[in-house]
DNA sequence: CAGAACATGTAACCGGTTACATGATTGG
DNA sequence: CCAATCATGTAACCGGTTACATGTTCTG
């Protein structure tokens, strides 16, 4: 597990609210780990209670008033830790993948339509991250002379992170072309 | 959730009992779904009392009696309407991801043996697979004239699903060249 | 004889998902 | 005024993980 993780590496990048994280969760980093915001609330409480994040209630004006989390030093070693623990090369998962192998039991034409979705939900996922790198990582570093290194540092890794979802978005749909032209074999001509 | 249907699959392209099922899950079809044994058993037994497969006790010489599953009507139509269920394209789950935003604020160059690590294991995963498309899908199609088209759809379902187990290897052990580069960066001019 | 492989299970725990619930404020 | 956004939570359920448990037979 490591959503505490991805919750400290989020808030060491900016401070915020559970909400504002969740936000956080559906774009940024929910490009590699998901939470919705029960869950964030549930393991923030926890985190609090661990010291592993100060809250700070701010008022709003015209807003609710939100409790903004920031790293505690815990927080920050208990991250420190985590990054030096090995963790397993994960397996991906794919539905997708025991859908195909069970086409061969069914009529496999009908998950074109299935892979054609997925297809386009791919093609804009890489819509939406080559706009996102454009934005974000084209033009000069935005560090300052003076304190250079750890911000350089910081906008180079989230880049890298964001070439692999990239990177896995273009095997995705060179993939699924793939899947289609095989399962288009197995249409008319049965 | 897909780990019934992922056995429904296995156990139409043959039958067999929980053990074979799990050693199953540790190669082939758990290239994309992973099962320890004990769900297995569990899940095997909720789908028998479902009706979804059947059971048969074979007493084996040498070794202790197993009971080979098979797939039922009504588990071949559970696995039918689930192929016709759209499924929302899942997003990856990346603990390396993580790590890697994360390592910006720590020592980045720590990470770098995991990486490698992680490049290897990739790299030895890419091997497997080239293999075993060597020794499963070369050569000519084992159909006879007779019965051809259901046995070349599931080989070549097979094969396709395969294909996207190795680009997606190849895509990582890319991507994880392109994070050592990154990372380098960050250690000895820091 | 010991250890690996075959074979099948139970029980506890925990994280993630889904459903439900509440309330303020801004903009159309 | 109604919908959307901001903001924070509780509760139930369920699947997956980990630990524990048992017994056989083949091989070295």
């Amino acid at each position: 597990m490591a959503l505490e993780h991805a919750i400290l590496v989020s808030l060491l990048e900016k401070p915020g609210s559970g909400y504002e994280l969740a936000r956080r969760f559906e774009r940024s980093i929910g490009y590699f780990w998901t939470a919705t915001h029960q869950q964030i609330y549930r393991v923030l409480k926890r985190m609090e209670s661990d010291g592993w994040v100060d809250v700070r209630d701010v008022p709003q004006q015209g807003r609710p008033d939100k409790k903004e989390y920031s790293v505690a030093d815990l927080g920050r070693a208990a991250l420190s830790s985590w990054l030096h623990d090995p963790i397993e090369p994960e397996s991906v998962r794919h539905d997708l993948a025991v859908k195909i192998r069970g086409a061969a039991f069914d009529d496999p034409t009908a998950l074109i339509r299935e892979v054609e979705r997925h297809r386009l939900a791919h093609r804009d996922r890489l819509a939406h991250y080559l706009a996102g790198e454009t934005r974000d990582f084209t033009g000069p570093a935005v560090s300052t002379a003076g304190a250079k290194a750890p911000l350089d540092a910081e906008r180079e890794l989230q880049h890298v992170v964001l070439r692999g979802g990239i990177a896995y978005e273009r095997m995705m749909i060179e993939w699924l072309d793939d899947v289609l032209a095989t399962l288009a074999r197995f249409g008319p001509g049965r």
